[in-house]
Formats: C-alpha cells, structure tokens, sequence
DNA sequence: CAGTTATATAACTAGTCAGGCATATTAAGT
DNA sequence: ACTTAATATGCCTGACTAGTTATATAACTG
C-alpha cells in the first residue's frame, strides 16, 4: 500500500488531487482537464482510493470522486518539525495559539 | 532534477533527513545509525545534495552534512490550501495572526 | 612514500511503475 | 435485447531507481 509520500512524489496524481480540491467531480471531468487516457486517469484514481486521498460514490453511470484530504495530515505533521527552519517565530506564534483555543 | 515530492518518497531519504534536522554530521554517523552501506548513503547524501535538501562542507577527511529546509516550503506551500479540510478553524486564527504581526 | 580512513562514483541487477491499448464491466437509453 | 456511455482492469513495455560490489579519490598518519 502506497503511502502518502508515495502518492504526492507523481505529478499526474498531485495533479488529480488538485483539481478534486476544487470540487467533486465524476472522471470525465478529470480526464478532459488532465489531458490524459481514461484508463491512465481511472489507474491513479484507484491508487489514491487505497490510500485513502479519494472516496467514490455511484451517481447513474458515473462515479463521483471526492477529495479526502484526512491523510495529507500525516504529511503536515512528518513536516511541523521543519517548519521551525524557515518560520524560526512559528513556536511563540504557536504558544499564543494554544493559549487562545477556548 | 528530483523535485522535493520525489526525494520524500523514499524511506531513507526521509530518514537521513530527520537525522540531519537533529544536527549536522558526517556520513559515517549516518551509515551507523541507518545501519545501511556506505555507498547507498552516499548516494542518497547526493540526491539530497541535488535537490537542495542537504549541503556539505569538509573537515579533513570527513564531509559534514547539514540539513537545509527551505525546500520544504515549497512542500508547505502546496500543502497549505488543503489544511483548511482538518483544520476549518485556521483561516480565521490566520486572519487573527496576521492582524497581530506588528 | 606506504598504509589507512572517509567518502564518492561506476557498473550491475532486480524490482517498481506510469502510460498505452485492448477488453471487461456496469448502467442508461431506445 | 441491443447499443452507447462511463469507468475499471489486464497485459505489456520502457523508464527509472535503490542497493550491492568493486573501485576511485582524497586526506590524514607514521
């Protein structure tokens, strides 16, 4: 199972990802925009279906993908550590934060 | 040229780069710590080179490796517009930070 | 200089994977 | 039922790549 660093590192699939941000859309709508084979379109799509980027569902002949972005949390997460390296004022920014939740 | 997606992808590379973003070191202590061969460390230390992920400077017969993360921003960057899917919260906290950075 | 240490590079191999084409599946329309 | 539309899947091929072994380079050591 890719994870989701393998998912991100193909451009095709970034691609999808982003066009899905923008909206729901059924594969055809993908497969017009990303100028590319029904089949190569309808490949990654299942690769970001198993690892859980994208949900389906049926509408008549047409299947409706959805952007799941839950997973790109691990990614933001495996990142936060870093964050410090280019936002050296990001933990005091931080603190406040977390001092303002409730 | 390998973009950062790319270079995230693979295990080790992530891993030298959270070894690296706890300090600088010399490749033998990488080699000791991935438990790994040298030459597949090295090669990698030039991926990382490569795509800006890592410089090098010598001190005598070692070459002392030390992280650079500004590309993760561009990583970062793209990550950006989707965190508003776990995190609703953040456009308004953002507005609030940005009203207090002076 | 000879030997040793630290690292890089080259050549090879095995595995992976994206996209192409052909075909299967499933649903709608007539 | 037959045809068309929308999508998925299977097979193939070419490209790329991680790690291995062997070798090259460069700097210290005596």
């Amino acid at each position: 199972m890719a994870t989701t660093f393998d998912v991100l590192a193909e451009p095709t699939r970034r691609r999808i990802i982003e066009e899905l941000g923008k909206g729901e859309c059924p594969v055809s709508t993908l497969v017009d925009r990303l100028k590319m084979s029904q089949p190569a379109v309808s490949k990654q799509l299942r690769v970001l279906r198993e690892s859980g980027l994208a949900v389906v569902r049926r509408e008549g002949q047409k299947r409706i993908y959805r952007l799941d972005a839950e997973p790109l949390k691990e990614l933001d997460q495996w990142l936060a550590p870093f964050r410090a390296y280019w936002e050296p004022h990001l933990d005091a920014l931080e603190e406040t934060l977390d001092s303002m939740e409730d």
